[in-house]
DNA sequence: ACCTGAACACCGTTCAAGT
DNA sequence: ACCTGAACACCGTTCAAGT
C-alpha cells in the first residue's frame, strides 16, 4: 500500500546536495536530512558511515560537475578562468566543500582527482608549479569575493581581468 | 577567602585564542571556555553577547597581530610575501579566523582593517587591482597548503618563489 | 537488509534565582 | 554586576528491537 522508500547513497547524495545548494552546510543535519528522505535519522547509518561521509559524497559529485564543467570550457586559459568564477558564483555553497574541505580520496571516483588536476595543469600550460600558482590565484579571488572581503565598490571584473593578463604573462615567461 | 575570579573580555579573549591555537576553532566552546575561566557557561553572557562575539574578540587581536608583523616585516614586497606565508604556517589555526571568517567589522578596533589593508596596498605597489590581486595569490597559496590540497610532493617553496616573481612582474607591468 | 524509538554526550542560549 | 542550576531546542551517533 505504502510507497516504497528507495532510499540510497545516490539519493542521499542528491538530497544532501539540494539542501547545501539552499541552505549552505550548516543546514545540513542528519535529522533534516532523514526527514526530507522520509526515514529517521538512525536509518541513515545503514547507508552511510557518518556525516563525513555525506560530505564526501557530495563532495565527489560536485567535483566530478566541475571537472566536467572546466574541460568542456573554451580552449583558451581565459576561458577556462572564467568558468572556474563562473562556476564559483553560481555554487557559492558547493565551492567550499570542494575546494576547501579536506579532500576525502578514499570515497571520490576512482582517478577524479586526478583527471581534474590534469586539465587544470594543461590550461597552466603543462607546469606543475605554474598549475599551482594559477590554482592559488583563482581559488584566492574566489574566496575572498565569496566571503565578502573586499570592499563594495571594488571592480572585481577588472581585478579578474588583472589576475588573466598576469597570468598569461607568467605562464610565457616560465616557457621561456 | 576565594580568589577573585576577574573574568573580563580581555581575559575571554586570550583564553578563546589559546584553545583555538591549541585545538582548532572546533574545540572552542562555551562550555569549555568558561570551564578554563573558572567559572559556568551561562556567565560568559554577561560579559559577551554570544559566541560569535567571542570569534570576533578573538579576529581583532590576531588582526592586530598580523598587522603589527606585515607593517614591521623586510621593506621589499618579498619580506612583506614570505611573512605573510610565515604568519600563516605559524598560526594555522588563528589564520581562517582572520582571512575567511566573516569580518566583524563593528566589533575591531577601530581603523584596524584600513591600516592592515593600507600597508598591503603599499606592498603592492600603491595600485588596489594589483594590491587585490596580490592578496588573493598569497591567500590562496596559504589556503590550499594549509588544507593540504597540494600533492605531498609539490616543491612550495618553489611555488611560492615563482608567485613572488610573477607578482614583482605583474607590479612592474602595472606600473608601466 | 532496512527502519524505529530511546538514549548518550554533546551544543548555544535563556532565565529565574541567588549574592 | 556577576554567577549559578535547570531547562530548551538542537546536534551526531549508538543500540536494542522490530519487520
Amino acid at each position: 500500500m505504502s510507497v516504497r522508500k528507495m532510499v540510497s547513497r545516490k539519493s542521499i547524495c542528491d538530497t544532501a546536495m539540494q539542501i547545501i545548494q539552499d541552505d549552505g552546510v550548516g543546514a545540513l543535519s542528519m535529522r533534516t536530512l532523514a526527514t526530507k528522505l522520509g526515514i529517521k535519522a538512525p536509518s541513515l547509518y545503514d547507508h552511510v558511515k557518518s556525516r563525513d561521509e555525506v560530505i564526501a559524497l557530495v563532495q565527489g559529485a560536485s567535483l566530478l560537475n566541475f571537472g566536467d564543467g572546466f574541460a568542456n570550457a573554451g580552449p583558451t586559459s581565459r576561458d577556462k578562468i572564467l568558468f572556474y568564477r563562473a562556476w564559483a558564483l553560481a555554487n557559492p555553497n558547493l565551492y567550499p566543500i570542494v575546494f576547501q574541505e579536506k579532500l576525502h580520496r578514499d570515497l571520490l571516483p576512482d582517478g577524479l582527482e586526478q583527471k581534474v588536476l590534469g586539465v587544470v595543469v594543461a590550461a597552466a600550460g603543462g607546469s606543475h608549479v605554474q598549475a599551482r600558482a594559477m590554482w592559488a590565484q583563482l581559488h584566492g579571488l574566489v574566496d575572498l569575493e565569496l566571503q565578502g572581503r573586499f570592499p563594495n565598490d571594488a571592480d572585481l571584473d577588472l581585478t579578474w581581468e588583472h589576475a588573466i593578463l598576469s597570468l598569461e604573462a607568467a605562464k610565457k615567461a616560465h616557457l621561456a
